[in-house]
DNA sequence: GACCAGGCACATC
DNA sequence: GATGTGCATGGT
């Protein structure tokens, strides 16, 4: 039997962390599609690689429309993603995620987005490379949809403050989020790039850690993040 | 030079 | 079902 957390407890870690760090104004992106491109170029990879990628679909002007993507070969695709590593991986991801687009719907993210959430999720996760946290990224950034993402960060820290188990897997974790905040996609948008923010921020400042917002250094000193 | 970063698919047991 | 492994760059 699952242990039952204080309903209030999520919404004040999210007020603490808003209240010290602010907006985030996520997703860094200018369109939909460049949500989308970014979510699979940063699996597993630091976002500052990611933006070196970007920047360079962006100088070769294949960023703009899935369709100039789409034309590129692969090996070009490789080399232009290349500083967000796992470049040819990623490239076929790439390319995966656009032969789906282009052929259930016309290459026209405007037609996907119509779609319901839990058949969008479907189609997405259909995708090979698009995996759980993947997909919910794109969700709630590229479509805006209340889902809730769950990422290594949120793992290491909400495990660590004891308030999900260490051997709950992806989905079980987003429903105690998601059972425990109102489903509000604006909430849900912030709450994700916080955590990422503290993660981030904290976790290579360990032991010695001034800034933790959640008032807890001392189990934070113990590696907590 | 080791370790880490906004995962995922696939092989093997 | 659980656990292990390959994929790869760039910063600390």
């Amino acid at each position: 039997m699952r242990k039952r957390i204080n309903r209030n407890v999520l919404l004040s870690i999210y007020k603490k962390l808003y209240k010290f760090y602010s907006s985030q104004k996520w997703w860094p992106a200018d369109t939909r599609f460049e949500v989308i491109v970014g979510a699979i170029l940063t699996q597993n990879t630091s976002w500052k690689n990611v933006e070196k990628a970007i920047k360079n679909l962006k100088k070769a002007n294949v960023l703009s429309s899935p369709y100039r993507i789409g034309r590129l070969k692969k090996g070009e695709l490789s080399r232009l993603i290349k500083p967000a590593g796992y470049y040819n991986v990623k490239a076929e991801r790439l390319k995966n995620f656009l032969t789906f687009l282009t052929a259930e719907y016309s290459g026209s993210l405007n037609k996907l987005s119509h779609q319901k959430t839990e058949k969008l999720r479907q189609e997405l996760l259909g995708v090979n490379g698009i995996g759980p946290e993947t997909c919910d990224s794109i969700l709630l950034y590229a479509f805006k949809r209340p889902v809730f993402v769950v990422d290594a960060y949120t793992k290491r820290i909400f495990e660590r403050h004891k308030i999900c188990n260490k051997d709950l897997d992806y989905h079980q974790i987003q429903k105690i989020f998601m059972d425990n905040l109102p489903r509000n996609y604006k909430l849900y948008n912030e709450y994700h790039a916080l955590i990422v923010r503290l993660g981030k921020e904290v976790c290579r400042k360990l032991p010695n850690c001034k800034i933790c917002p959640l008032g807890k250094r001392k189990v934070l000193a113990n590696r907590i993040l």
